[in-house]
RNA sequence: GCUGGGUUCGUAUAACGGUUAGUACUCAAGAUUCUCAAUCUUGCAAUAGGAGUUCGAUUCUCCUACCCAGUACCA
């Protein structure tokens, strides 16, 4: 009794997947999985005008890195399915791979009175619906217009068989009944009801390139491929009733899945959905992943942007739906296990980039000391500094490491060195690549200093006092630990009567190239005496004003 | 225009018809620190407007306003 769930995300390859399509795509997949059902994956590429090379590859890659793993259809396995099989039973699950399937369902609905074949030219419609705009009116081709258009209504039978014969642009379309109400019922909107009057005669079936519209593509390949949910956005919401209206005339209705219509996204700022634009121009990206279209013009994706695939998933998630308290965090299981249609949001969600931020914060900070030490590693490489596994290995090809672990000189590092940054440096960033702006001067020397902190501490006053702090450091000679350091760089200033802040802050610039930045003693600990004395010699030879 | 959908702090949202309308992000202030960041504390800030039903409406009904979608041989 009990119809098993199966769900499907259906896009058409017309370009990258927007952040919006993935939000779909995942609660279609959170409701198959809660409901121990099946998420299928089933192109739409019915349009051959609109086909977008590459689009396809870039949706299932996007899903993949979301975690978005479809049970059945297209980017299942990696490959594509182009046979049934136990796993795929429905294959092939492009709708261009499944031409022959639609034509006889068409053929069905004309034999029984529901659709006929039409024969005007797109010249004939945009004439028809000119005409109509001239006197203010919408041309809506319906049970008042049909009969003085040329279908097969309205031509005597034999030529209708001479046109179906000779012509190759005709269309079968919807017989639409006048004047009946539709009743309708949505997961997330409640029931809605609409009258067929205020609806056209869709196009169901084109001969030009022997192919359905969405509409029969959608609700046939719904059919037999079982679907019992379709979870989809809003813009299809006007469609329901035509949906309705060929279940019916399929005589499917008893197993007409049920209906969930999901609000759009919008725009941070201002009304309208989000849009490509509103990413370039606002600073965060709209796509999962960096696309480049056939232009060569590249939208930036929010795994090139650095943000973690579950912290994506988490923020589209709590777009639009809540688990009913205060909860925010939550893995894809978690999601999984709390998901519900009921609390989705019919209004639609503006997009908020802080919050996103704010995601990837937080799950940055959920990752281990290792795991970050390892994701950063690449970065580190790329801006000219050596990791090293192996310290002893780095020692006889010529390394000198200080106590902390790192040569400066040489820009060689351990990784313990880098894994200790980034335990003490993990808080203050946002996304893996903040470490380097954070701490690259633990790596290698500044090579800028911000003029407005130069012009305000680097006083010549302030210069000796620097110079005498670094001939200090020099005779230190306590153990070498951050607190020691600390303490007793402190203490010297202190018991000198010096002004710590003015110290403090040009010593920092010194170092770091900003008076603002990490703790005094984390720096000079892993720099090392010497490296903290050259700093401030260069900078103080470099300055005139310390003559 | 028509048809449908929608409307709680700036944003995302919570609130069996009964709450001082809660939480998070953002922002501001304070604490802390050598600075910045982080952290902690505090604060700012909302039921679109109008009728009605009701002892009582954010919640139900209607009207208005505004927003969104659809109005293709596109999906």
């Amino acid at each position: 009794m009990e119809r098993r769930t199966r769900v499907r995300f259906a896009p058409s390859p017309t370009g990258p997947l927007h952040m919006g399509g993935v939000r779909t795509a995942l609660y279609n997949y959170l409701y198959a999985k809660q409901n121990g059902g099946d998420f299928i994956i089933r192109i739409e590429d019915t349009d051959s005008n609109r086909f977008v090379p590459g689009a396809e590859e870039y949706i299932i890659e996007a899903l993949t890195w979301c975690g978005i793993i479809p049970d059945e259809g297209v980017g299942s396995d990696g490959k594509v399915v182009e046979t049934p099989s136990p796993r795929h039973p429905h294959a092939p699950y492009r709708q261009s791979q499944r031409k022959p399937i639609y034509r006889k369902y068409a053929e069905q609905l004309i034999r029984n009175g529901y659709a006929y074949y039409a024969f005007d030219s797109a010249e004939e419609l945009a004439e028809a619906r000119a005409k109509a705009e001239a006197s203010k009116e919408t041309f809506i081709y319906n049970q008042v217009s049909r009969m003085s258009m040329r279908n097969s209504l309205t031509l005597p039978e034999d030529e209708v068989d001479r046109l179906l014969e000779e012509t190759s642009d005709w269309t079968i379309r919807f017989k639409m009944p006048g004047n009946t109400v539709v009743r309708m019922d949505d997961l997330i909107r409640g029931h809605i009801e609409v009258n067929t009057d205020t609806l056209d005669d869709k196009v169901l079936w084109k001969r030009a390139d022997e192919l359905p519209t969405y509409h029969l593509a959608n609700i046939v390949d719904d059919h037999l491929m079982e679907i019992s949910e379709v979870i989809r956005g809003e813009e299809w919401l006007p469609s329901l009733p035509l949906h309705y209206m060929l279940y019916k005339a399929f005589g499917w209705e008893d197993t007409m899945p049920r209906f969930a219509h999901l609000s759009l996204l919008l725009k941070p700022v201002g009304n309208g959905k989000l849009s490509k634009r509103d990413g370039d121009k606002m600073g965060f990206p709209v796509f999962p992943l960096r696309w480049t279209n056939s232009e060569g013009e590249t939208s930036r994706g929010y795994r090139e942007d650095g943000y973690f695939p579950e912290a994506f998933v988490n923020l589209l998630a709590m777009l639009g739906w809540n688990p009913g308290d205060d909860r925010e965090m939550f893995s894809m299981e978690e999601l999984i296990g709390a998901f519900s249609l009921d609390k989705v949001q019919k209004a639609g969600a503006k997009f908020n980039p802080d919050k996103a931020k704010w995601y990837n914060r937080e799950y940055l900070r959920l990752k281990t000391d290792e795991e970050l030490t390892g994701l950063l590693v690449p970065v580190l490489e790329e801006n000219g500094v050596n990791v090293v596994d192996c310290p002893k290995c780095a020692l006889t090809a010529g390394a000198e490491f200080n106590v902390a672990g790192g040569d400066l000189g040489n820009h060689i590092f351990t990784k313990d060195y880098v894994q200790s940054v980034v335990a003490f440096t993990k808080e203050r960033a946002t996304f893996v690549k903040d470490f380097w702006d954070i701490a690259h001067y633990l790596f290698t020397a500044p090579e800028t200093y911000v003029q407005k902190d130069v012009d305000k501490f680097w006083k010549p006053e302030n210069v000796e006092l620097v110079l005498k702090v670094g001939d200090f450091i020099k005779s230190f000679d306590g153990e070498w630990t951050v607190e020691n350091v600390g303490t007793a760089v402190e203490e010297y200033i202190k018991s000198n009567e010096w002004p710590m802040g003015k110290v403090m802050n040009a010593f920092r610039l010194a170092l770091a190239g900003s008076a603002s930045g990490l703790g005094i003693a984390d720096i000079v600990y892993r720099i090392g005496k010497k490296e903290t004395v050259e700093r401030i010699l260069r900078l103080a030879d470099s300055s005139p004003r310390s003559e």
